[in-house]
DNA sequence: CTGAAAGCGCTTACAG
DNA sequence: CTGAAAGCGCTTACAG
């Protein structure tokens, strides 16, 4: 493997003119040096070590994506997206699955430091965990010690994303849409408390309820984790304690898929019996029968622009924060209620 | 951000004390100097910077998987599969999405290269492209001299995958079990014809009939893009010269998917009318309704092997091939054809 | 326009 | 057991 050394050997150079002829430097070369440098490194197969490169900047043209799971198709439409802009940019992307786990959490931002990493980028909620956020931050002001740029594509515990999407008014579009479907009781399954974001989207069933002046009820709410299996568990929990509902919105697709495949073992017509409703419309949801109502995020879009979000920092730039929009999509898996259901209602006391 | 000297400093002791302690080096050092050395380093938060030990190495701690997208659960399930056996191991791991683009492929090569990788697998199968192929040659033979490792999950222009499935006999099998059903008329849906994974399980399917004692009729067998638009593209066109079948295998199930959201806007009925089958057995396939009858491949132990392929060979081993087994997973898409339909048989001329 | 020299942050023979 | 020194492969002031 040749070095800048050995182009320079064989120019009959010194390293000093070959480094500026390769790299993007602007220093003024002659144009037969040039030439000869160009022919000499071609002619070595000469690929510059990014190694020794990063070890004079302040930080590796490296960004690193922090995610959940990647095989979650909601992580991996982001990942994707700061791939794209990335790549354009000229920058390697390190898309980690940390399964929200702490101690892998805090090991692979520690890694994307060792290598000082121009950027980490957070994609998954935050979790309400002092003993990990309080690891983390450390490793993060170490990476913005050395130059580097923290972003942050979803709540956490020191506060909004820097580039994120407003979950509970997607949420709260949603439940309004079931409600102006002519749906009365309207159930959720929610996630794990402790993830942020399921707390907003939470906030924001309860403000989708309010905005269709519907009462809350306690019983028509369960919770399960943030997976196929969680959502088809607290759809048994609502039917196991008996509620009586005409729709069921979950807090992400991926719940949604499992209420489905439980409804439909369970002989339970969808949209006939009851609508079901998801959220975040990761590409499954359009290819399930019957196709399934969500609420779209701007996934990829989410990921490129967390990827300039970085860039415009490493610049020294001081961005401020987006929020993009969602929007409710309505497919098969929801319709009106059966009139003889639709009965089953229980409006709001007072009208406000 | 502090370095190995500050921390020397700090412990009254040389820069080489600290390396002896802090990395894996064996060198023995007296325990209360390693004391006061782990005590100043703790003190500092040090973090030693991976990119000055990468250049004294031969190569960096880093795997780069080419993928051809990593949305596609295919690539996500055995991308994460190296990444868990990468990260047990303390190696991080690079995910690249070429989008089988010749110039992005081998921008990403290059650049893992530039890096010093350990290793560079390439999960997706290889493409019958002689240019891409002698680009992408060269790096990899750099990446050998340096003393990487190259590890291939597919078929490939060089050849038999160093770890991979038998795609052939898996297609194979999946047609001879629809024979079983009854089917006699057994459509396929094949995808681009430079791939070579396609290839092999183009010849796979027609293993299967001659199996299964039917006769190959071309009038059967379309072709389209390895997409779900392509699996709905390659099933109009089966529709639209009017050929008549029982059942159709796509050659992977996102092509699947897509033939099942043609058949039920055309209002064919899976399983009634007709048995529908996919290949790989992705997640989504038992997340649909009616759920897909597939192949399922080992995807994650697929990566997972892919990881220890590598390391293997960097320990200066010569290990050898693997082939990981398949398995045919029935479900609600395929179903014995209707009586009437079956009669529609035309049974190989000689049973041998 | 070109080159010699210092230095990025580590590790590792080489001395002691 | 400990340290001084060289060196990994580049880039960049500093001289000329």
């Amino acid at each position: 493997v040749s070095s800048i050394v050995d182009v320079a050997r064989l120019a009959g150079v010194s390293p000093a003119t070959v480094s500026r002829v390769l790299s993007s430097s602007t220093y003024p070369v002659s144009e037969t040096t040039r030439q000869r440098v160009v022919d000499a490194a071609r002619a070595l197969d000469f690929v510059p070590n990014e190694l020794a490169r990063g070890l004079l900047k302040s930080h590796a043209r490296v960004i690193g994506v922090i995610v959940h799971d990647i095989t979650d198709p909601y992580f991996a439409d982001i990942a994707r997206g700061v791939e794209d802009a990335a790549a354009a940019a000229d920058f390697l992307v390190i898309v980690c699955s940390s399964d929200r786990d702490a101690t892998r959490e805090e090991s692979y931002v520690r890694l994307l430091r060792s290598i000082r990493a121009a950027a980490v980028v957070f994609a998954g909620t935050g979790i309400d965990d002092p003993a990990l956020n309080a690891a983390v931050a450390r490793h993060t002001d170490a990476i913005r010690a050395y130059g580097g740029a923290v972003v942050r594509l979803s709540p956490h515990a020191f506060g909004a994303p820097d580039v994120g999407v407003d979950n509970a008014a997607g949420m709260a579009s949603l439940v309004e849409a079931l409600g102006a479907l002519g749906h009365r009781r309207i159930a959720y399954v929610s996630g794990p408390e402790q993830l942020f974001v399921v707390r907003d989207r939470l906030a924001g069933y309860r403000a989708g309820l309010a905005r269709a002046r519907l009462k809350p009820d306690a019983a028509l709410v369960s919770t399960g984790a943030f997976t196929v299996e969680g959502g088809a568990a607290g759809l048994d929990d609502l039917l196991a304690r008996g509620a009586s509902f005409t729709a069921v919105a979950f807090a992400n697709d991926l719940m949604a898929l499992g209420g489905l495949q439980r409804l439909a073992e369970r002989g339970i017509d969808v949209p006939g019996d009851v609508s079901v409703a998801g959220f975040d419309d990761i590409r499954t949801a359009s290819q399930v029968t019957p196709s399934l109502t969500s609420v779209r995020l701007p996934l990829h879009e989410l990921g490129r622009r967390g990827f300039l979000h970085a860039e415009r920092i490493l610049a020294g730039g001081r961005p401020r924060r987006q929020v993009l929009p969602t929007e409710v999509v309505l497919r098969a898996s929801t319709a009106r209620p059966k009139p003889g259901l639709e009965t089953d209602s229980r409006p709001m006391a007072a009208a406000s």
